[in-house]
DNA sequence: TTGTATGCGTTATCAG
DNA sequence: CTGATAACGCATACAA
C-alpha cells in the first residue's frame, strides 16, 4: 500500500498554538461569530497566526460538525449539449456570490438514477440538488430543485417553452408556411414532449395537418438522418427542439441541395453559440441558459434557508429571427 | 437563524443497531475490509439492516477520519467553450471507475474569480487538481496535473499541437499556398504561444513570410472582428487556434463575400462538433478532449496512488481535411 | 473576554 | 470473529 505524502495541513489547533490562545477562541474569530465578544488584541493576534501558517479551515471537519456542506449539486443529462456550458456558469456565479460551490454531475446517455455519479452526490457532499429535465429518485429527500420539467413534486424553474414555440409558429404562419415538420429530440423528457403537444394543437386550431415528425438523438449526425427524412415530406416549416437538431437539417438540407430558406424554413431553440454561424445564420427560440442556472441556484439557496421557492417559475423567450426563415416557394 | 429540517441521515450506528451487532462491524462489512474476519451470517445481516434503512455513509465523516475525499477539481478557463464538455465527460468516466468525483471549476473570464473559486477548492473539498492552462497558485503544494500547458514543476497533459501545426501546415503548403494567417487566441496560455511559434518558424524555414495575425478572444464575434482584419491582407490560407476563431473567419468571410475554400482556405483546431455543419465543413485538427479528459484523470490518481505519472504526456492529434481548404486561386 | 468540554459519523487499532 | 475505544478538525454550549 504506497503512502501518500499527504501535504501535512495546518488546523486550526496550531493556529491557536501560535497565537497563544485556545481553539475555540480561533474558531470564534475566524467565523466572525466573535463579534464584540473577542478583544481586539486577540483577534489581531489571532488573524496573524492563521495568515503567517496559511490555515484554511478544513471542509471535511466543518461540514461534519455542522450538517452543512455548502455544495450544491448540479445534474445534466449531456455537459456535451453547449447549452449546459453557459448553464452552468450562470448557476456557479451566483453560487459562489452565496459561499456555495457547485458540483456538476453529467450522467451522460444513462439516464438511470442508478448512475453512480449521482449516488454519489446523494452520499453527502451536497447540501441540495439541481436536477436537468429529471426528478429526484423515489424515497429521496434532499432539498432540490427540477429544471425544464413539469410542475410536480419539486419546485420547477423552466423555460417559458409554450410561448417560445408559439412565437416560432406564429412567426412561421405568418410567413404563410402551411405544411409543418417537427424535428423532436428523442429523449424522454417532458419539455420535450410539451413541445410537441404545443405544435399539434396549435396547428390543429389553425385547421392544418399534423406536423411530421422525426425523433432523434442531439447529435448532428442522427439529427441529419432524421432530417433527410422531414425532407422527403411536403414540409415547407421545420421547427426543431434544439437549434443541433436544427444543425441535422442544415446538413441533410446541404446533401440534398436543398435550399435553406428558399425552398424551406428552420427555427431551431436555445440559441447556442453556432446558431450565428451557421449559413443562414439560424433563426431560432433564444433561451437564457445561465439565467436558467441562476435562477434555479437561488430557488435552492432559498429553499436551503428554509423558504419555500416559487413552484413554478418560468423564464422567457423570445424568438431571434435570422436568416433561416422565409415565405414558402408557393406562397 | 432559519432551522433547516436536515433529513435526519441513517447512521452506521443505526444499522448496527438494527442488524444487532456493533458499529465497528457495521464499517468492517461495508467497508469490504472485513473479509474473512467476519462471518458470513453477519456480513448478511448487515448488509440487509443497511439496505433496509437505506444506508449511505457520511462522507464528511469519512474524509475527515481518512484525509481522502476521493475527489479531485478540474479547473477550466471557460466552461462555454464547447471543447471542455467532452473533456469533462472523459474525466468524470474514468474517474468514476475509479471510484472518483470530479468537481468542475469554471473561472471564467473574471480574474478575482480564479482566486475565490479555486480557493474553495483548495480548502479541501478535492485530493487533486486538474488545471487546464493553468499552473498551481504559487505555495501551493496539492498534488495536480497541468493540461495543455508546457512541461514545468508539475506533471503534463498536453496535446500535441506542434504535429497539429504541422500537419495543417504542410497540407496547406501541400496546396500551393504561400501567403498565411494566423487568428490566435489572444488568451495568455502558452500552448497559444506555442503554436504561432511553430508557425512562425516552420514558414521562415520555407522561406516564406511571417504570418499575419491577429488576436482574439474565443467568441464567434470578436473573432469575426479579427477576422475581417485578416482578411485584408492578402493572405489566402489562415490557421486558427481553435474552431471557434476559425467560426469568425466564416462570418467575416460571408460579409464580404469572400468564399471559402475558393478565395481562402482555413484550417481550425480541437475539431469541435459544430465543425461538420459549418459551410463548407471545416477543415481542422482534431483533438480528442475525452481522452485528453481521461489522460489528465489518470495521471492525477496515479500521483495520488504515490506513483509519478510521466512528466509530459502529449497525446496525437490529427488533421481531418473537409471542405475549408483548397489550392489558392493563383496557385 | 476566553477557555473547557463535547460530539458530528467514520475508520482503524487493539483487546477479547 | 467481534466489540470497545480513540482520533480526525471543527463549532458551540457552558463554565470561568
Amino acid at each position: 500500500m504506497a503512502e501518500i505524502t499527504v501535504p501535512s495541513r495546518v488546523t486550526s489547533v496550531d493556529v491557536a498554538r501560535r497565537a497563544g490562545v485556545s481553539q475555540s477562541t480561533v474558531s470564534l474569530v475566524l467565523s466572525g461569530k466573535g463579534r464584540g465578544r473577542i478583544s481586539a488584541r486577540t483577534e489581531e493576534a489571532v488573524r496573524a497566526a492563521a495568515a503567517e501558517l496559511g490555515y484554511r479551515p478544513n471542509v471535511a471537519a466543518r461540514t461534519l460538525r455542522t450538517g452543512v456542506a455548502r455544495t450544491v449539486g448540479l445534474v445534466v443529462p449531456d455537459i456535451t449539449n453547449p447549452f449546459f456550458g453557459p448553464m452552468l456558469r450562470g448557476a456557479q456565479a451566483e453560487a459562489m456570490k452565496a459561499g456555495y460551490t457547485v458540483m456538476l454531475v453529467d450522467i451522460g446517455e444513462d439516464r438511470t438514477w442508478e448512475a453512480r455519479s449521482v449516488e454519489a452526490l446523494l452520499a453527502g457532499p451536497s447540501d441540495g440538488l439541481l436536477l436537468f429535465e429529471a426528478g429526484l429518485p423515489p424515497g429521496e429527500t434532499q432539498p432540490a430543485i427540477a429544471i425544464e420539467v413539469l410542475p410536480g413534486d419539486l419546485p420547477v424553474v423552466r423555460l417559458d417553452v409554450e410561448s417560445g414555440f408559439d412565437q416560432a409558429i406564429d412567426h412561421l404562419l405568418g410567413l404563410g408556411h402551411r405544411r409543418f415538420g417537427h424535428l423532436a429530440a428523442s429523449f424522454e423528457a417532458q419539455t420535450f414532449e410539451l413541445r410537441h403537444a404545443r405544435l399539434r394543437e396549435r396547428l390543429e386550431r389553425e385547421g392544418l395537418a399534423a406536423p411530421v415528425t422525426a425523433r432523434t438523438n442531439i447529435t448532428f449526425a442522427d439529427a441529419a438522418r432524421a432530417g433527410r427524412e422531414l425532407l422527403e415530406s411536403d414540409a415547407t416549416a421545420f421547427v426543431c427542439d434544439d437549434d443541433m437538431l436544427a444543425g441535422g437539417i442544415y446538413l441533410a438540407a446541404r446533401e440534398r441541395g436543398v435550399r435553406i430558406p428558399q425552398d424551406v424554413s428552420v427555427v431551431g431553440f436555445d440559441d447556442l453559440a453556432f446558431a450565428v454561424v451557421l449559413d443562414p445564420p439560424l433563426t431560432t427560440v433564444a433561451a437564457d441558459a445561465q439565467e436558467l442556472g441562476a435562477t434555479a441556484f437561488h430557488a435552492l439557496a432559498s429553499a436551503l434557508d428554509g423558504v419555500p421557492p416559487p413552484a413554478d417559475q418560468k423564464l422567457p423567450v423570445r424568438l431571434v429571427v435570422r436568416g433561416s426563415t422565409a415565405p414558402p416557394r408557393d406562397a
